[in-house]
Order: structure tokens, then sequence, then C-alpha cells
DNA sequence: TTGAATTTGATCGTTTTTGAACGAAAAGCA
DNA sequence: TGCTTTTCGTTCAAAAACGATCAAATTCAA
């Protein structure tokens, strides 16, 4: 049993002083003092040096937060819906990834649950448009490869003519791609049109086009088409897609793995 | 059979702190007394010399392992050098600022302060390499354009080859460019080649190049050069900028602002 | 084995960090 | 406004950690 008595070091008290402040964007003196189990002037002074370092503004009662932190949607709000799914998706195509090889990731949940599982790959190379998966993987793990672009709000991911600038350049042996609607007449969609034609730049050329997509988006047209049924070499989804859709897919040369 | 009251060598048990700390990202100087079965003083020796090698940080009660996939202890000190210096000058630089233009930052502490101003400014098109800036101005705020490229992980910033295919494609009217030293003689530079590869292209193509960088720079070079100071327009320095030396940029053609 | 060089551990004065105390300043409330 | 409560900054003392020094122990080479 380990003893948890042995206090902090001063540099990770002050490192958990900064994420509790950039988590809640503000935090008072007092729930610090609670959390962090030492005094009001241990605080203080810890925030004095943050407010030094510019990563922190004092307020009276407590502090706030400079440094913006991106929320993560995923993992928490309305998408944990399927997030089960997702995370059971994103294992099985953590799965198909070989030793050293080059992939792309686009945007979205089940992808970002992808790249949280490379964390520990130094040997791939990530190539993504997802801002959200770049900075899963910015502090370790795979080589990454951002392409640029205009940074879509939204979705936190770079899309536009921009983006073909960097895609032209490289090649990836397998394409991991989150979609908003796939759809045996009309292929694979999504609602931004920017979004999409990157996506359709990557697809054209991966190695390999791996869908990643649970049972809610089959069938489900978006408005900005993206690329044919037939590009896509695999599909991992969940257990709830019908037998007979899955047939349907397979007819159409689309391997299929449900998880 | 080997004993294990006999003490390690000195190598041995040197590489099994540094193993100990890369586990645990930091480690208290009495947990590695008691593990390791020797006096404090041979710990306190040891993390010296693992400080010097630069594989372990020191601070007061233990040590915080750098070579540990665990956050960003580097990007860290850089920043707390000069904060108040850097507030001001990105304050400063902030006021250069007009409507609708286009800006790029760079990587490095004193334009990320500059970003951080920006939040509210949804006029402006901020083109930027740098993750940090990116991430500042993710959730509102003016237009962000990343270029894209291989993340350099110390500095969070794309870089490389890549990075030139978006950065021919766009034009910005004033470019806000940290920089690790300028110097009379060798211009401005920085560690990284591939760093300043990027930096060079923006440095020719920017309609105006800002320097921001505090005085601790002056005369300070570092390996990879980018630009030459003739193609800096404006330097925004602190106070601590001798007379002579702003005298002397003057002569060569850049206005110098120390705030 | 002897002697020199290196490493280790103990001691001690100094520095750093921490928590508590207390008057001053700010915020809340009537 | 005037009063109370909370928070702040400063000062001070105790505790912990540090660096320097020196002696003992160990290692290495001759």
């Amino acid at each position: 049993m380990i003893q948890d008595n042995t206090p902090a070091l001063a540099p990770q008290r002050r490192e958990r002083l900064r994420q509790m402040l950039r988590e809640g964007g503000v935090a008072r003196v007092d729930d610090l003092r609670k959390t962090l189990e030492v005094s009001v002037a241990t605080i203080r002074r810890d925030l004095e040096i943050l407010e030094e370092e510019g990563k922190v503004r004092r307020v009276h009662g407590g502090a706030v937060s400079m440094e913006s932190r991106l929320e993560e949607p995923v993992f928490e709000n309305k998408t944990n819906l399927a997030a089960r799914e997702k995370q059971r998706i994103a294992e099985e195509a953590y799965s198909l990834i070989e030793s050293d090889e080059a992939i792309y990731l686009n945007g979205g949940s089940t992808t970002l649950f992808l790249a949280r599982l490379l964390r520990e790959r130094t040997d791939l190379t990530v190539v993504t448009n997802s801002l959200q998966a770049a900075i899963e993987l910015a502090d370790s793990g795979p080589r990454v490869i951002l392409i640029g672009g205009e940074l879509r709000r939204i979705s936190q991911t770079m899309v536009g003519p921009l983006t073909s600038a960097v895609l032209a350049q490289v090649h990836v042996d397998k394409a991991f791609m989150g979609t908003m609607g796939f759809c045996l007449k009309n292929g694979l969609t999504t609602t931004d049109p920017n979004e999409a034609y990157s996506n359709e730049i990557v697809a054209e050329q991966a190695g390999q086009v791996i869908l990643l997509a649970d049972s809610s988006k089959a069938e489900k047209v978006c408005f900005a088409r993206f690329s044919d049924l037939e590009k896509v070499d695999l599909l991992v989804s969940d257990k709830n897609l019908s037998p007979e859709y899955t047939k349907e897919l397979r007819k159409r040369g689309v391997k299929v793995r449900t998880v």
C-alpha cells in the first residue's frame, strides 16, 4: 500500500494548480487549498509565481487562467451516447495498424479515440487534419504531421483548399476516416464542403481507406459528399449494423467488421 | 548468486535513478534514498551529474525527468524568464495591428502572449505554425490558418519542408516573429534548422517583419540562421536594451520600440 | 599488499520552503 | 454610508533541504 503522505514537489503542485485553473477557468484560493492540502499562504505564493510566468491572473479570492483550454467534446457530452461503440471501434482499428506505418486520421470523435490509443506508438507516423488529435499526440508517441489549412471551429479541423498543398506531398498506408453519414446510394457524406474536400483528397490517395463509423451513421446523408462507398476497403462498425445491410455492403466490395 | 546487499556500482545506480525519474516523471530525494539505500549526499551528487548531462532537472526536494514523455518542462522554463517583459512587448505589438489584417505568428512564448490578446478580434486572420497559438484561438476570435508540417515536439510548432506548401499560398501583412537570438553580425537565429526554414520563408514574404524579442536575446547567436537584421522592419523589445545598441540597430534600418 | 585516487557518508552552517499570525485592504451587506 | 466578513500581503519562526567540507571506506593500479 502506497502512502500518499509524501507531499508533492513544488513544481508538481504548481502544475496541478495550472491544470485546475485551466479546467475551470477560475478557482478560489480556498478550494485550491483544500484540494492540494497546503496552506493558503502556499497557494498564494504559487499563484504569484504563476502570475509572473503569465500563466494566471490573480483576482480577489482566487485566480483565473490565462491559458485557454480546448474542451474535449468527445469524452463527456452528447457524443458519449455512442462512446462505448466508438471506443470498441477504435480498438479494432488499432489492431489493424502494423509497425512503422503512416496513417491518416481525419476529424471526428471516433478517430480521436483511436488517436488516444496511439500515444505510445513511436514507430508510427500520423498525418491528421484534426487539432484535437494533434494535441493528443503532441507530447509523445508517433511522429505527427498536421496538414495545414483554415481551422474550422466547430470541428476543430483544418480544412479548405490549403490542405491539399500538404496532402499532395505525403502518402499514407491507411486512412482511418470518420464520417457523418454513409449510404449505399450516396456514398460518404459530411456537413461541410470544405471538410469534404480534404477527406476526398485523402480517400483518393491513401493505400487503404478504413471507415470508422458506428451504426447510427448508416444510410445517413449529409450535404457534402466526399467519396463513393467503393473506395472504402474496410468498414469498422458496431454490432447494431444489420446483417442484411452488411451483406449489401460486402456486395459492393466493402469488407465489414462489426465489434 | 548475486547478493543484493552489495551496493550497486555508481553508473548502475545512476541508471536506476534515471529510470525511476522517467517512470514517475518526478521523484523526491528522500524516496530515492530509501529505495536505493544510499545516503542523501550520494543521491544529490548523482542528480547533479544527471543534471549536467541534461537528463534531469533538479528542484527543491527532488528532481524531474527531462526525458520523460510527460509535460513540457522545457517550454516551461523559457516562459518564466521574462514574462512581464514579454507581456508588455505583446501589448505593444497588439497596438500595431490594424483592422482586417492578416498576420503571422511563429512559435515561442512572446508570440503566445500576443495570441492571447487576439481572442476577441474577429476581424483578423492569423496564420501560424504554433500549435499553442492555434489552441488559444481555436474557440473564438480571428480566422486561424495553420501551416501544415511536421510537429516539432519541443516547441509545439509545425516545421519542415511541408510547411512551405501552405506558406507559398498565403500573404500576411505583418509577421510577428519571436526568435532565440538576434545579432548585428549574424542576424536572426534559432536552434532548430527546420524551425529556421519556416521562419525564413515567412520573413521573405511578409509585408512587414516585426521582431518580438526581449533584451536577453540581443547579440545571442544560435545554430540556425533564418534572416538578416535588415529584413526586420521593427523590433519591439524591453527597456533593458541599451541605447547604444538601439542606435546601432537604427543605423541598419531597423526601427526599435522599447516598452 | 601498499598507496593514491575516487567514492561515500556524516556533520554543520546556510538557504529555501512552508505555515501561522496579524494588520491592511477589499468585498459583501444592511 | 458604516459595519462585518473575507481575503491579502507581510513578517516571523520552524522544518526541510541544500551545499560545502572532511573523514572513512572503497576501488584501482602498481
